[in-house]
DNA sequence: CGTGGGAGTTGATATAGCACAACTTTATTC
DNA sequence: GAATAAAGTTGTGCTATATCAACTCCCACG
């Protein structure tokens, strides 16, 4: 992790990412002046789960996987942050704790604003409010829906729909599979690697899918979908 | 459900409440013209899962229990809602859908406030947006800690910690049990309703806890935190 | 007053998914 | 490029928890 030196032309870059098209000049001052610009080199943590937390990242580009670790080596993967989202958002304004941790999949800018500097333009300009409530409203949407799979599926429906999201993110992202091994994608099913492993080779052998080394291509859609959506 | 005619004095008695202090008179009026006040009877639902969303809840008296449906009868039960909080925040901002339903444990007074009213307000009112935004992040927080128990703990620490809450819930409504069978306190912790008995008796045995026909009661609450942390 | 149904209790049986072990293949390091 | 570590693969037994079934208790309702 390494802080860089930024250049006029980057701030350029930073202001015209979506979230931030809505500030009035004298605001936009207010985010230049307090975030600091960072690089995460591929394997750093950008949050760490219990750490505490005074700011919120903004991942400019790169990816980054968001997990929840739990007892042991055991972890649970919650999402792939792409760019143009933030991080930390649910620790801010609460306890200052960040609920997850999160690392790098590649090499990562993204830029942390102080929590301060959040409050203050949220307080100021009620669109940017809007805004970021929208962002948390998504969240909270998508915590339910994890929390419905992990309540309701067993390992067929959760590795389907693992398929499918991990799918989802390659339309962006096409190497995204070259960065998760076998054990990423069972802890996004929150199954175990062995059987993550015998669920693909079942899921290849029925023709639903196919397995070129990491790389995983979905043939057939749907029993994918009907798979995921029975349990 | 039954709309309420209200008085005046009604009027004086939601805007007292703490969540609507820092708005200004105008504001007042949009709160005061778009929202209706209704009586849910005990048993009625409140939100249903899946259904459309174009407002929000605020509880001023009353209990409900909120919970996701699973396939079948199979439901997970999230929290005991109380006065004071909204309900349907995360739904209203992003796909207009419930993601959860909430039914009235007792009577229960709520006020339903049109979503373009919130969204108006915030817009206008940063503060109002900020505190709107805090409700956001705690719910945020509880549905990591949700996801956490329900993802890393087996039967032993889910009840312990079910227990552990809904006695900090009888802090401020000492019948709650009196209003939960054993199925809904088995459906806080997600296990069978049988694993649930035995488990309370086993409880018991060890003098953990006391039970008296509904009635729980925590004798030993250091224990029940440590099964509650080691899971 | 008795009868039916829901909630609670208890023990017996079934099973999904994990842990372990042994092994193969692919990376990393000196 | 040999050696060692890490990642992936496969089969076998074990365990936590659900499901089922039988029974009790209590309340509602005819």
């Amino acid at each position: 992790m390494k802080t860089i030196l930024e250049s006029d032309k980057d701030y350029i870059c930073e202001v015209h990412a979506p979230c931030f098209q809505m500030l009035v000049p004298g605001e936009m001052e207010l985010v230049k002046a307090s975030k600091t610009q960072v690089l995460f080199r591929k394997g750093d943590s950008l949050t760490k789960q219990g750490a505490f937390a005074s700011y919120i990242l903004f991942v400019i580009n790169g990816l980054c996987r968001q997990y929840i670790e739990g007892n042991g080596s055991k972890s649970f993967n919650l999402r792939i942050v792409q760019p143009g989202e933030f991080v930390g958002l649910s620790a801010v304004f609460t306890k200052n704790i960040f609920s997850y941790s999160t690392v790098a999949l590649t090499d990562c800018h993204a830029f942390l604003i102080e929590k301060d500097a959040i409050a203050k333009l949220i307080e100021r300009n009620g669109l940017f409010g809007l805004n970021i409530i929208k962002r948390y409203c998504e969240q909270n949407v998508s915590l339910f829906s994890t929390l419905q799979t992990v309540l309701n599926k067993q390992m067929n429906g959760r590795i389907a729909e693992t398929l499918l999201y991990l799918d989802s993110v390659r339309e962006n992202h096409s190497d995204i599979f070259q960065l998760l091994s076998r054990k990423d994608i069972a802890d996004f099913a929150s199954i175990s690697m062995e059987s993550a492993v015998k669920l693909l080779k079942s899921f290849e052998k029925d023709g639903i899918i196919e397995l070129q080394d990491k790389n995983i291509t979905i043939k057939d859609k749907n029993s994918l979908e009907n798979i995921s959506r029975r349990g």
